[in-house]
DNA sequence: CTAAATAAGTGCAATGACTCAACTTTCGCA
DNA sequence: TGCGAAAGTTGAGTCATTGCACTTATTTAG
């Protein structure tokens, strides 16, 4: 009964799947456009019924973003592992943008730049990545208070963790995101050093 | 061609089915809970087609909400119109806190204690509600800037209409919304107060 | 006052995402 | 080897939402 390793040909079939099924999603969506492209016909060209596809994927979006655990570990990261003389608001302006120019620095691999592109243009998609980004609101909040050694329910560390996530919504949309990004966490970081000077 | 008054029975009975569906809606989620039932229940009980019902409500969601024009103008007004003396994000947190107040009100009848108890528990309703406030961000944030008189686009102004609608939610989901209200929005007020000292 | 324009409402079929129940196949492991 | 769990399949079904063709009621222009 090993519980690290895998081990075994079963998961890795079950992995392959689960990437034949992402692959044929991207490609589709990348070919015809999110819309067009109907959950059976993803299904079709990776040759597994629809019922396979919805036990590997939550939903239609999904297939798209393979991400959410590792998204949740560099944001919490960003905050608990933050340089001595950064304050929590410019860590988190900081990794938010980093991300944004992580799509940048990509940008010669056409795939990447077709696939951000798919991404914003698709309201189904630009919605479901702010919602995973979201998601991790709680387990920021918690290590923002643990960083400052406030209660874990404690409201102002909340709402600093909802505000810096929906940040990005904001630095996203702009067309010079760095700029934008100084201006949105101005707030922040001038309110969140008025109660908390030393952070 | 009279532009005020409705006038006319064709508008009368509109608004009368579209009343008759609403108060459908809202007797049947009670009884059975949201979930629990479907549109054509609905449709049923209001005595019309399930494609009458679309051509009123944009979705099952918006039976329940009847209200977006009214909290826009509100909203715009509580910013254009606040006192002397009280800053935009203040006025802000005042409204909300107003609107939440306005519930508290009602809580002698039952219809109301009820109704607000529905759209809390149901996540479809609660994220639907929470959208329906965010719709108004875009107004929300050009009001903001014509009172400072920044340009329209302004990213603090877009920024402090974002956030403090979100911090809605905030307020909301916690037991002490007075109390909730005041962190969340120090931390606005104070950021704020950095870069417009004299709003 | 009547006829044409307009708008409300109906019925029905279709689509598309997602679920469920009852299998069959394939491994992993004792 | 052989059993049980996990992966996958099939097929039918639910539910919101939309499009289409049609009827009926109400306006409104002439």
């Amino acid at each position: 009964m090993r519980v690290t390793e895998p081990t075994g040909r079963r998961e890795r079939k079950k992995a392959q799947t689960r990437q034949s099924l992402a692959d044929a999603a991207l490609e589709l969506f990348l070919e015809r456009g999110y819309d067009q492209v109907g959950v059976k016909d993803v299904a079709d060209r990776a040759d597994v019924s629809v019922t396979t596809l919805f036990k590997h994927f939550s939903g239609k979006e999904a297939l798209v973003f393979d991400q959410d655990d590792e998204l949740e570990a560099e944001l919490v990261a960003a905050v608990r592992e933050r340089p001595p003389g950064r304050s929590i608001p410019q860590a988190l302006r900081e990794h938010l943008l980093l991300k944004q120019t992580q799509l940048a620095v990509h940008a010669d691999d056409p795939r990447f730049a077709d696939f951000t592109r798919l991404v914003q243009e698709t309201p189904a998609l630009r919605d479901y990545a702010q919602r995973m980004w979201m998601r991790h609101e709680a387990a920021l909040a918690r290590v923002i208070a643990q960083a400052v050694g406030a209660p874990e329910d404690d409201v102002s560390c909340a709402a600093l963790a909802r505000f810096a996530l929906e940040a990005r919504g904001l630095i996203l949309r702009h067309a010079e995101p760095r700029r934008a990004a100084d201006e949105a966490f101005a707030l922040l970081e001038h309110g969140w050093a008025a109660s908390h000077p030393t952070d």
